[in-house]
DNA sequence: TACTAAGATATATTTTACATGTATCTATTG
DNA sequence: CAATAGATACATGTAAAATATATCTTAGTA
């Protein structure tokens, strides 16, 4: 089970666009300080730009920048929009409605149930959060929570304002 | 994001086992039940013995059963035993020291606890919770977690006894 | 004891999703 | 108009996973 480089990707960029909000940055630039080639990065970035977590700037001088502050972009969703294979295992293909076990099994929804999981506990942080050193996080939940995570108990999950 | 087959299958071998108490199943029958190849189901099985999750009798009139009765089958921990594979992304790998924004950088420890959310969704089900039909389950947690699904408050969270 | 049917094991091959590369186009600055 | 940036389309490479093949071992049974 691993997240694709895309999305790896995907989140790099969008922290090292949070460790210098001083200047655009160019997929060059990334691709140098993280050595990883430049030509999926582009793809990274394009698809970045689209979902609108970061704003290019084509032709000489141009780059790219966050679209948003960093506490204003949340983990969760970043990972949602970049990985584009949620499904966790055959059962989840639309043509695989021949399972001998349907409909009594209830494997799919625990699946699916986990993936929520995974997805709930991503939700739970910012850009903010991860991206370390110079602009510390408004709030410290990281290391408080290893081990024993709780939802926020009653209410919104999600934490992008 | 998604599990291996080979997981995929080894759930539903013990799920298919569960279902046919009675009897010794081979791998052909198996396979022939869910369309799949055998010959990948020979691995999956020999890793579901080693990790004694089921028994397997060699020679003629042989095949398998589960180990344990399906209330006693963790879900969770076999995910663990079958995923070979659970380092998320590459700065999960050993010879990722070199990341230019450790160690201030908090995205591992973070997919680190979306991973142990996951496999702790997991944890909270029996195979005799996903098995369907033929044993209900002693409790029946499915449906009323969807979607809130809230860890068992305090205390112990896995569920194999 | 030989035959057959089962899993055990090792190795080889194929597939496929993902990653990467190349080329060209468009936009912007100076 | 030259240089430099991203946008876009398409082609190729690659590594993990899936599948296949072959042979070995075990056990029942004729």
């Amino acid at each position: 089970m691993r997240l694709t480089k895309f999305t790896d990707y995907s989140l790099r960029v969008v922290i090292y666009l949070a460790r210098h909000p001083d200047s655009l940055a160019t997929i060059a630039d990334i691709a140098r300080e993280y050595d990883i080639p430049s030509t999926h990065l582009m793809k990274v970035v394009h698809r970045l730009a689209q979902c609108g977590y970061i704003l290019t700037v084509r032709g000489k001088g141009g780059g790219m920048r966050l679209a948003r502050t960093p506490d204003l972009i949340n983990v969760g969703d970043l990972v949602r929009d970049t990985e584009d294979n949620m499904d966790i295992a055959e059962c989840f293909s639309p043509d695989h409605q021949s399972c001998p076990m349907l409909p009594a099994c209830a494997l799919k929804s625990v699946l699916v149930e986990a993936r929520k999981s995974f997805l709930a506990t991503l939700d739970f942080y910012r850009l903010s959060d991860i991206m370390g050193g110079a602009t510390p996080s408004l709030v410290a939940p990281l290391h408080q929570a290893h081990g024993t995570f709780a939802p926020p108990s009653p209410g919104k999950k999600k934490r992008t304002s």
